[in-house]
DNA sequence: CAATTTCGCATACGCCACGTATGTGAGGTG
DNA sequence: CACCTCACATACGTGGCGTATGCGAAATTG
């Protein structure tokens, strides 16, 4: 069997998307050199378009590992939530606190949409989006949520998140903005409640 | 006075700009060649790197110019509408629709926050964001929204339109998740409401 | 265990596009 | 009318991507 082939290749495969993730998230993703990028864990770009067929593959392999994590980590949040909705509610605050990062920045919110196109088409994207879609249907089965469109919904939900995030990010006092950032996304999402709460904020 | 100079420079700087948001729109920010780009419209990249610096500073003037249209047309659905809060709401789904023109998606949406950065480091965002921050302080004033930091609530509402857009846009059927989205928009929308509607959904 | 095949990766090449340095000619100035 | 300005053209260097080809170690076969 050829065990120890295919675990090396694994091996490179792992060091070019680590080393990857360091320049796309540094330098962007125009100004990441393939060369650089391939010399610094000692292989070339033979070894690149053998792994990731062009630059973009590499690109969507990094951009799939991150949004992973990022799946991962907001399902962490959820689970320690006691309700679906306080769940949707910490899912949102994660991805707010997540997009600080300037690998998540950088990588999947800036040029990763401009890579590999929109957001949607990715299919770990749609991990994250399918997560929150089948909360939110839960939630409106439940009687919980107003009945809307759930895919709106939640791509709204999510939309509102990474945006809130770019602006924390963006702002003077990033952590001063993060709390208010993360009040106004609960604001916000309550409008999906079918019953509001009676003593509201 | 040199009139007829500066007159046909306006002019070039016009023309080049034209033909650029085709290009970009077209096949994208990386993949526009400059060369063919000025050869299009009579000229060469001397006029290009003479007006605009460089191609991220072409992009950038087109970014802007669609970026005041944009808010001119979201200015005067406002207009239209009853209320400040209808004109809010109005204004969302002016986003909304509007992010579905190829040129806007494409160019301040995908390729736009790659190239030249965070949104909110756009002076011609800023110009559409601080129109929705003032409506919203404005609605908070009067005691129609709840208190909560207009800002984040303002930068909440234009991520959550342009994300719906991009939804919209990404699905199979467009223009039956139009409506879907502006509805669930206006549903999250509500959550900022200090009263909510008694006749809710 | 030796001959042979496989294949992951390196090497070398061509091409294209950006940015810059320099030239030029039409328009403005004294 | 001589001179200057400057918007733009031309020419060149550089760097990076993608591909075609070569190589050597691992795996296979008899």
């Amino acid at each position: 069997m050829s065990k120890r082939r295919i675990e090396s290749m694994e091996e490179n495969r792992a060091k070019l998307i680590a080393v990857a993730r360091k320049a796309f998230a540094e330098k962007g993703y125009a100004a990441a050199s393939m060369d650089e990028l391939t010399a610094e864990v000692g292989l070339t770009r033979g070894a690149l378009y053998h792994n990731f067929g062009d630059k973009r593959g590499l690109m969507a392999a990094v951009v799939h590992q991150i949004d992973e994590e990022m799946a991962e980590r907001a399902r962490a949040r959820c689970a320690q939530a006691g309700d679906d909705w306080d769940g949707l509610l910490a899912e949102g605050a994660a991805y707010i606190e997540m997009a600080l990062e300037s690998e998540v920045r950088r990588i999947v919110l800036l040029d990763g949409p401009s890579v590999l196109g929109d957001p949607s088409s990715w299919p770990s994207q749609n991990n994250c989006l399918q997560a929150t879609t089948a909360k939110v249907e839960r939630l409106i089965a439940d009687g919980v949520l107003k009945s809307v469109d759930a895919d709106a919904a939640a791509w709204l939900l999510n939309g509102a998140a990474m945006n809130a995030a770019l602006w924390v990010a963006a702002s003077q006092d990033p952590q001063g903005a993060l709390p208010r950032a993360i009040e106004a996304f609960r604001v916000l999402a309550t409008g999906l409640l079918a019953k509001q709460p009676s003593v509201g904020d």
